[in-house]
DNA sequence: AATGAATGAGGGTTCATTCAT
DNA sequence: CATGAATGAACCCTCATTCAT
């Protein structure tokens, strides 16, 4: 073993604590911001979540709003992964891909009244912080012409003609985010495949000449 | 004009002094939200927008967090307000009925962006402040029953035997406050009139029998 | 009866009235202060306690801190008026008036542990607040005057040819307000005749030839 | 040196630094609260006196209220401390040494007008905030039972047989007690020395047999 | 004369950020 | 790097005073 191979070996592992280091603290805010909410998450309470100290997280956030919109990209780059697992998944009927598109919606590590509430207390403060509209956009947008282009692939598919797939995908978009809702303010308590099935029933609707396959749960979701 | 008439008349007048400040107050609060987001609302913003003393908001609350609630509980009243009156104005059909229950969300005075940011602002806090979802509950109970049973009529009257009304209204619901969020999120800068058209066009797809009624927008509804 | 008559008996009426209204803000005061301490007492404290408003407090004295000094002045002269009283019933043995003076102290209305507990909230501010001590300034002195005379005339009397009655007065006037602190920190939860016992005790040790007579309750103190 | 024994260095120099500053506090707040009074003692000028910043506080004592118990225990402190000493150094003959005892009232560490005022500024709020009493409460007792015991030491030695013990306790804590009042509100001027030697004159009152012992003046205290 | 709503300065406390160790 | 003590601006709230009724 030579120094020059040393050197790199050493500063891969430090890349390897920081990172860790880095998600930790972005766990730690996550769980307080679903606990306490945003306006009550300190830095003090992250520290002591994560178990650092907080002059640490200095180190790795600008500031307390940085680490905060950390935690929104977070949010949304494993919502992304898991549509676009979903849709890997999914095969090649355009019914069965849109069907997946949403579940992913309810999945068991993205629909948790953890992460939910978190949508939610950023959302609320969306006006305010235009930085959050900001984090979201990219990810939203993608998120949008993906939908749109699944509903336009079913329009087609089933000749569904005066449909306007953009808006289709607004509603469905909307529905399942008004499904979320129902984590945090329903008194029914609906569980996370009670609210599927109801997305799913939704697009149904939509496409009812695709009704049986889009209506169909997952093997895995019921769980 | 006799004394025993003039004495009632003095408290009365302290009475509508008294709750017209109040409305001030939580007026200015709610474009303070709204403005600034829940976070960031100080009392000294509050009393700014509402011209008045600082002191003067524990005059009528007894302190921030119970101004914060009177704003939500001022905002379900008036969405409760609004529904009930459109159901007045509806007649008797119930696809009519239907349809303007939903409207009313996409109403000038109920879908202001103003208005939609306080009420995500809430949602926001709700897992941490159980307190706003108490404001909420009875609102909400009233409000799921009313619609479920809208859908119940529609069901019984279109003979769509399998239908869970519970599940339609859930739907319904969901999609609404879904499409409050584009409000404050979406990048296409979509319009009141836009989001009750998409509404509408959901209620056609899940009660397709009453597609013609359920669709046709209000008359007033463009503006 | 004549307008002439009767203008005088209208302002002596409102002279009453006025009176009367100036003492119950004094007393409520001075329950405030008892209660909830020097610090903590408010002016709506004793309005509401005197059944007043608060903007009342203004017509009669100047500012809160003028109706404290009152407070103060009422104790000084009430305390005055008993030792006054005390002595005119004494006679004129030099022990029993001076007996009779130090039981003053103990006396049914003036050693309460409301009474005390004031005393020892404005001693607790003299030293910051010199007006608190100009007030007392004048009914001090007469009253270390009196005492020191008292025991001029016990030394003459009793031939204590070396004691000085200076020092004599300053120890029992310490005695009795050590005594009085008792009321206020004491465990033993003493009561005023057993206070009032210690203080005849601590005069017989000073005055052993006239301790008989010094250490002789009255006859009304032992309730 | 060794890494074993550095480890606890470094934590004994913060634990050092933190005594220190604590220190630091509870000495300005008793400077405060001897020059502006209970009342008028704010955070920022305790933090200002002891030149350090507001926020500090909060990181040595939970509260304002609470810092203010740590000066009312520093002060119950010095002074069991003072009278142990005393003791100690008073040698075995009884009357000596309650003479010492007493006289620890007027040590020059202990009977400062400056800590006189803090007494009676808590004294003066122990009615309305038991927490003051609770204090007080342990150093109290001992210091009654000792005195208690010296008293009883005495009248054996002494045959005053038909003396009560606690009475006379009672009766010579009162005196120093009441004659500390007497640097806050004396218009006298009487100095720590002459109070003192009432003190022992009221000791030698009490004790006539030991009148010689209990009223000598010890060999520094005139200063 | 009496009221109590209105005021806003000032209080104690919190907490994001900094920086010496 | 990691730590957490130190900082002080900014928060919410209290309350003595004022003043229109």
């Amino acid at each position: 073993m030579t120094l020059v191979s040393a050197e790199p070996q050493r500063s891969d592992r430090r890349e390897l604590r920081r990172a860790r280091r880095e998600a930790q603290l972005v766990d730690a805010a996550l769980e307080c911001i679903s606990a306490l909410g945003l306006r009550d998450t300190t830095v003090q309470d992250v520290a002591a979540r994560a178990d650092m100290a907080v002059g640490s997280i200095s180190q790795y956030f600008e500031s307390k709003e940085l680490l905060f919109t950390a935690v929104l990209r977070q949010l949304s780059e494993e919502f992304e992964a898991a549509w676009r697992r979903g849709l890997e998944e999914a095969g090649g009927d355009p019914a069965a891909r849109l069907r997946r598109f949403v579940e992913c919606y309810f999945e068991p590590g993205i629909c948790q009244r953890k992460n939910v509430a978190v949508w939610f207390a950023f959302w609320g403060e969306v006006k305010a912080r235009p930085k959050y509209r900001a984090v979201c956009a990219g990810y939203d947008r993608l998120h949008d012409e993906v939908l749109e282009s699944l509903c336009r692939e079913l329009i087609v598919a089933g000749r569904y003609d005066s449909m306007d797939p953009r808006g289709m995908a607004k509603i469905i978009a909307s529905t399942c985010h008004g499904l979320w809702l129902e984590l945090l303010t329903g008194s029914d308590g609906l569980k996370r495949g009670e609210l599927a099935a109801l997305a799913r029933a939704c697009l149904a609707a939509l496409f009812p000449r695709h009704a049986l396959t889009l209506a169909a749960a997952g093997p895995d979701l019921g769980a």
